[in-house]
DNA sequence: AACGCATAAGTAAGAC
DNA sequence: GTCTTACTTATGCGTT
């Protein structure tokens, strides 16, 4: 019905409004990353070799949880199963 | 030589920290944005929609417009759509 | 057991490697695909059109007219497009 | 014109139908891979630590790349400037 | 200005 | 049934 429908409206324009607003902000950020690369460039530094050593360094990172993960899974299989024979 | 070398590291590790600062800053958001769909979908809305929806108003109109246009005589020329003759 | 676990290993085995030959050859259609895309854009067709067709032939008609109801529906109530009032 | 025309959609239509062809061999892969799981969940296996080993496996591979490009970088650079005094 | 690469978004599957 | 995780697709960015 109408009241509710123009309720359920405002509650979208809302959540639309909150993610747009979200996502400029990263819009930003990313436009920030952009300007420490370009910084960097002037510098005389090798951007190409920054951008991989960060994307390496991130996916050490990953790794590392992933490790984690599998170990925790393992704990957890050898609890459930105590012990194949 | 020595001290313009490590003059060099040291900027070079101030780059790679403050791209991983802006990197982590993002995925905050990125973790709002989330937020905001879950909550979003708790309230009963098809955020597949609603990310549809953000998407088109995000494209320029103008843009939309000529993709469109190109669509649809994509789709007339195998038969998809009719076009007119 | 030993007998038994070196049964379940090599089954273990066996397993991995159907699994990674199999999205090996996932791989390699996966580049197939790039392929078909990348000659087509050779000949001058707009490539990131045909994707858009290919995945709304690939989307079921009744799924689809459901999904651009539920849009409209959205867009209305926000005040993208005009409803019929 | 007209005849460039209907070339050009028959180009099209075999384009589309190369890529759905082409996918739809991937999706039986897919159903493969599923089958395998299922199965080994069949023979008692734990699918997850299963999965994990796999995605391990090839991320493993794939750091191995990185390093690769990452090492080659590193010599072009030094290459490039022939010995930063 | 086009090309390939890398990140980011969206979609779909699987686990709990 | 929900919730996360993994894969696929798409866009944008840097490079040649």
């Amino acid at each position: 019905m109408a009241v509710e429908d123009s309720v359920a409206a405002d509650q979208l324009i809302a959540i639309i409004e909150r993610v747009e607003r979200l996502e400029s902000e990263k819009d930003a950020l990313t436009e920030d990353v952009k300007q420490v690369y370009s910084q960097a460039k002037g510098e005389g530094f090798d951007t190409k070799i920054i951008r991989k050593i960060v994307a390496i360094r991130k996916q050490d990172a990953h790794e590392r949880m992933e490790e984690a993960a599998l170990m925790e899974l393992y704990m957890v299989s050898i609890g459930m199963v105590e012990g194949i024979e």
